[in-house]
DNA sequence: GATAATAGTATTGTCGACAATATGACAAGC
DNA sequence: GCTTGTCATATTGTCGACAATACTATTATC
């Protein structure tokens, strides 16, 4: 029997897991200041661990440090939206030539499985919030396919980002933000079978995507910079 | 008149660069093990600065934590310089498209007295080591030339790991890893006007790298896994 | 002799206090 | 009025000590 590795033990983890949920989700608004000694007085924890799980924030960009001023939540510019689909564009095709190479058709499958959550989750349309963490599950496990481990990292990297951006937008327009027939293409397109028409397709999938959430940030306020 | 930012401030920031170097250096070998306790003593820093920055390099994958049980300094198995090669060509890939949108000439001007001063450095052949450090910040130059943040990072993340491996071939071999003739193409593909061509080349470039890595790998004593 | 309990040791995880640094307000001088 | 120096304050940076944890060797027991 193989033992999942239990996560949580140390506090860093767990103070990264609080933090990452509570900017992510919006609970801490972005541009939002905030102060070692405050964090670690609210959270309970010594400064510490908590430096620790900080650092890792900012390096995957959702907290950005001014040295003796504060840390500050990162807003989402439009710049930056931009190179997030345009990295994660090129990193989902490399998944996918990863992926189609391997031709796993058993892991492929579990996909479906997953997929099949997801949908559930989301018709139900209880908890969209949630169901942007599945939407990102989803893409971390086509990842995970590609047997890629040092891609997958990359991954793992931007999505808090995108997850952040998404539940912004979520919470903006009140609307589901990522879409359920995109995730059916998405879910088909990972299981085709001519290579160069998926990654058009998908390159196509994310321009799209990209084009709709610029058109909707421009109605938006101007997000934080920097 | 705008000013360079000063790196080095925090001891942080100084021990990561002291450790990488160490470690990029081959000063470390590869599969040693080393202690929290041990290295403040020998850095002469207090564990809370050194941990951060020891996370830092276990980010970046030159040193794997075993709580409880040490820092183990990775070595670069078969299968980390082909994950390594081919993120790296994907990556390499998209920056030069990025490059190539920009059409900054003033830019690309700066990118061949760089490369001038590259060869002049390694053509003396005194600094081996000092030439591979070179070799990598041209690269990084190209990433910053595409305007792409994110590009960068994910290029400055791995970027510690693809030197840390020229260094120990040097080493191993004794001879000029990286091939002059292969920046010149380099550069020259950097400069091109045919996008498509240049990616073309860009990957078989790559493919050659690795090729030719590998080969020698395979003449070497396996390096450390995990 | 083999096995399980146990104490000892090495290592990381955490804490509270102190030092260093940058910032902003305010006063002094030109 | 504008610059410049100084000082108080807020914040991060660093330290040394202690607690928790996991590994190791030893011992006791069957």
């Amino acid at each position: 029997m193989k033992l999942e590795r239990l996560t949580d033990s140390t506090r860093r983890e767990h103070i990264v897991r609080s933090l990452r949920e509570l900017i992510v989700s919006g609970a801490v608004p972005a541009g939002s200041r905030l102060t070692e000694t405050q964090l670690s007085a609210e959270l309970g924890v010594s400064r510490a661990p908590l430096r620790e799980a900080i650092r890792e924030l900012v390096s995957s960009g959702l907290l950005v440090s001014q040295p003796y001023k504060g840390l500050f939540v990162r807003g989402v510019s439009r710049r930056d939206l931009e190179e997030l689909y345009s990295l994660r564009t090129t990193l989902e095709q490399m998944a996918f030539r990863e992926c189609w190479s391997r031709r796993d058709d058993e892991a492929l499958s579990d996909l479906d499985a997953r997929h099949e959550k997801l949908v559930e989750t989301t018709e139900r349309g209880e908890d969209p919030v949630g169901a942007i963490e599945l939407e990102m599950k989803l893409h971390s496990w086509c990842y995970e396919l590609s047997g890629h481990r040092l891609l997958t990292d990359a991954w793992e990297r931007i999505m808090p980002s995108l997850q952040f951006y998404f539940t912004l937008h979520q919470r903006a327009h009140s609307r589901p933000g990522p879409r359920l027939d995109a995730h059916e293409t998405y879910v088909a397109l990972a299981k085709g079978s001519d290579l160069a028409a998926m990654l058009a397709h998908l390159e196509e999938h994310m321009q799209q995507g990209l084009a709709r959430t610029m058109q909707l940030l421009r109605s938006d306020a101007e997000p934080t910079e920097t």
